[in-house]
DNA sequence: AAAACGTGCTAACGGTTGTTAGTTTCCTAT
DNA sequence: ATAGGAAACTAACAACCGTTAGCACGTTTT
């Protein structure tokens, strides 16, 4: 049996994808080094690849990872019997949480996806198309039961998750505002230019 | 004397910063290669240097050209004796128009900014941030004067910046909606967040 | 005790990177 | 025609890339 993942699933494979989203977004995935993310594990390169099989599938992991929890989120939100107005603020918040302490992953899920290699480019974005046409069904149903305002689904979409994609520039410069803060007013501004 | 540049400057250096954008936009600047931008330009990689000094000067030009565009307007603006909601539908739109057909200049000024070399970074973000800041004042005013709602200043510039940067996943896909009303879907959204 | 396994190491591979040196080609101005 | 200069070329550089092979060490399982 293995030695390191005994009781807790903290496994090297963990530390390293961990270690990897920081690089992965400070540096974007291109310039990242194996050699850079080795010694940041504490180990050397060829190390690595006791436990990963390459480089991108520390990318396709870390992917996936998030497009499935926001997935599995906006299942739960879907057949949930709010108004559409409750069901788009709880998945603002939801995002905005997740901008605020998965961070490292979330960014590299909406930045760094273009260097997937090809089954996994070709699913991810399908994914995320399929992702954004349900948001964008909720927004139209809103606007048909008259509780939003008469908008372009598609364009509130995109402004509500560029929108909230933006937070990373925030996360550098930990100025005056609080996460609560951050979190409350974001809501506040997204869900009145929706409102009728 | 010189051979290209005799009667309009559209210069060799020209074509090539424009390839490149093209391609630090597809590919990102750490994995776009000079061999692969040469190519583009119809010359050999080595041929580029008798235009430009390094490739990160591609990536400072292109930057600072961007930035001085909006600080620019931005001066404009702000010396213009229009009301707070006017100021800021002015910005918006300027921005939306300039992610519209400066498409990819914008993008990298936005997304690879982060490849800067030193003494530039630091001189890129300054700039950002007193931009930032100054957005921040208006919408401040805005609210002094009852004209805006009461909102952190702050995340309203997030989010609106953020909002119209992600507009570069609707270049991608011209699906149904126009650049028109994309234009006035955002705008309305936007604004009507903002107005008290 | 012995076999099997997980995990680290060093060395090396074939390829690519940005960039420089040196040379040749070709247009322009004298 | 000829000199000059801009801009193209070939060749090469040192460094770095992701990854593999082969081996050593220690723990775990039989």
């Amino acid at each position: 049996m293995a030695k390191i993942q005994s009781k807790k699933n903290g496994t090297k494979k963990e530390v390293i994808i961990e270690k990897a989203s920081k690089l992965f977004r400070e540096k974007g995935f291109g310039a990242a080094s194996m050699r850079d993310l080795a010694e940041h594990v504490g180990v050397e390169a060829a190390s690595l690849y006791n436990h990963i099989q390459s480089k991108s599938e520390i990318l396709q992991t870390i992917c996936f990872r998030v497009a499935n929890k926001f997935m599995t989120n906006l299942e739960t939100v879907e057949s949930s019997p709010q108004s559409t107005l409750k069901k788009m603020d709880d998945i603002i918040r939801l995002h905005i949480r997740m901008m605020l302490d998965q961070y490292e992953f979330v960014y590299i899920a909406d930045h760094e996806w273009r260097h997937l290699p090809e089954p996994y480019l070709s699913n991810f974005l399908s994914q995320r198309r399929s992702y954004r046409k349900r948001l964008g069904n909720i927004i139209e149903d809103g606007i048909t039961r008259g509780e939003m305002k008469d908008i372009d689904p598609y364009v509130a979409v995109l402004t509500i998750l560029s929108a909230i994609s933006g937070i990373d520039s925030w996360q550098r410069s930990r100025k005056s505002t609080s996460a609560e803060d951050l979190e409350s007013n974001m809501v506040k501004y997204l869900i009145e230019g929706l409102k009728k």
